[in-house]
DNA sequence: TAAATCACCAAACACTGTTTATTTTTAAGC
DNA sequence: GCTTAAAAATAAACAGTGTTTGGTGATTTA
């Protein structure tokens, strides 16, 4: 009975591959400039195979999410080693702006894409991760001392929200009147900026 | 020669009502959501006849954003009162974040969605506007002895940043574990925490 | 009244995501 | 090996999108 197997292993081999070539078109066109015809044309196939090894156009970007969300834990990880919770949280939004900047279509994807997903699947599952790991830190910043009067969630977002809106007026071309060197130097001024007064909330 | 000014007029009623019915639609269903067929059979002209008045899509939502940009300086009014600088910034951020949940298809339309237009120009110009009324702000905190350490540039950035990051991640759905009475007390209490620490960053 | 200009639009073009009906390929049973 | 049943793949269509082209009929000018 091993037809089955093979079968299975080459409808999940395909899949893979549908995976690949949609997230190569992504990382170059983002979401809208990829087309199911593109991905269909690069593996080979019709368009309407597509529909027999993903439900929409939304699970295949799904797949994707996934991966992303791996890239960016990775991406994180150097930030969660440091020992001192409050230098900690701060390289953890120095590195997820870092993210943003380095990989623009995967954070859309995750972050500012409009999300269909059900509340509780995928869409703003990701994102909910995303603000666990922001309150844990803080959580553990008031272990050690620190933001003692302050709530750890509403600060966590305050932070994430700080983060998020600065990578997103910026990739939504809202801050176009810095060019791309002056705009280099004034990130770096900002962020240090924000540290400066989140380090004053003692 | 009256005639070339009926004329001009005419033209004139004809691209406001174009218009007008756009912003209906938009406000409704979003700028994906507005389509030149749909416009075009409200205002009872063919598609093509559109294209005589604007340029493209884009030139049409350019009128729109004018008329939101407007709603919106008219919504910050109230704020810009107030005597104290540093109040006065309090509440400018918290108006800018109530108009993004009171019109949540303007607010997307000047600061979320996909800006195609050149920099210089209007896409990012309402942006730089937006921009320069919190620096403006901060400036005026800076004489009255507020934030005298700080950069007014990059801590109004850091302020616009925080505003408009917590907008775009609930209007893009990545915050929908708070259902939306819980979302409610939450966005207070986040408002509070972030005005908590910018009053301690003297 | 004839010529020129203007306003308008039907139809087409090149796309999009998705579905239906049909064909081709593969495996199973005799 | 041949037939039958099931599985896999697709051609073609549907309903929609933004936009362009070529042409018609009304209006203004000379």
């Amino acid at each position: 009975m091993g037809i089955q197997e093979r079968k299975a292993r080459q409808k999940e081999a395909l899949r893979q591959q549908i995976i690949q070539a949609a997230t190569g078109i992504f990382l170059e066109e983002g979401y809208e400039g990829t087309s199911i015809r593109k991905i269909a044309s690069i593996v080979e196939y019709s368009p309407a195979t597509l529909y027999l090894y993903f439900e929409d156009k939304q699970a295949i970007f799904q797949a994707i999410l996934a991966n992303a969300y791996e890239e960016f834990l990775t991406f994180l990880k150097p930030a969660k080693i440091i020992a001192d919770p409050l230098s900690r949280l701060q390289e953890m939004y120095k590195k997820y702006i870092e993210f943003a900047f380095k990989y623009p279509s995967y954070y859309d994807l995750l972050y500012l894409e409009p999300a269909t997903a059900t509340p509780k699947e995928d869409g703003a599952n990701y994102a909910h991760q995303t603000s666990q790991l922001f309150t844990d830190t803080i959580r553990e910043c008031k272990k050690n001392g620190y933001f003692v009067r302050h709530d750890a969630e509403a600060l966590a977002l305050s932070v994430w929200s700080f983060a998020h809106g600065l990578v997103s007026l910026r990739h939504r071309h809202r801050l176009d009147n810095f060019p791309d060197k002056e705009w280099k130097i004034h990130l770096e001024q900002t962020l240090r900026e924000f540290s400066t007064i989140l380090r004053a909330a003692q």
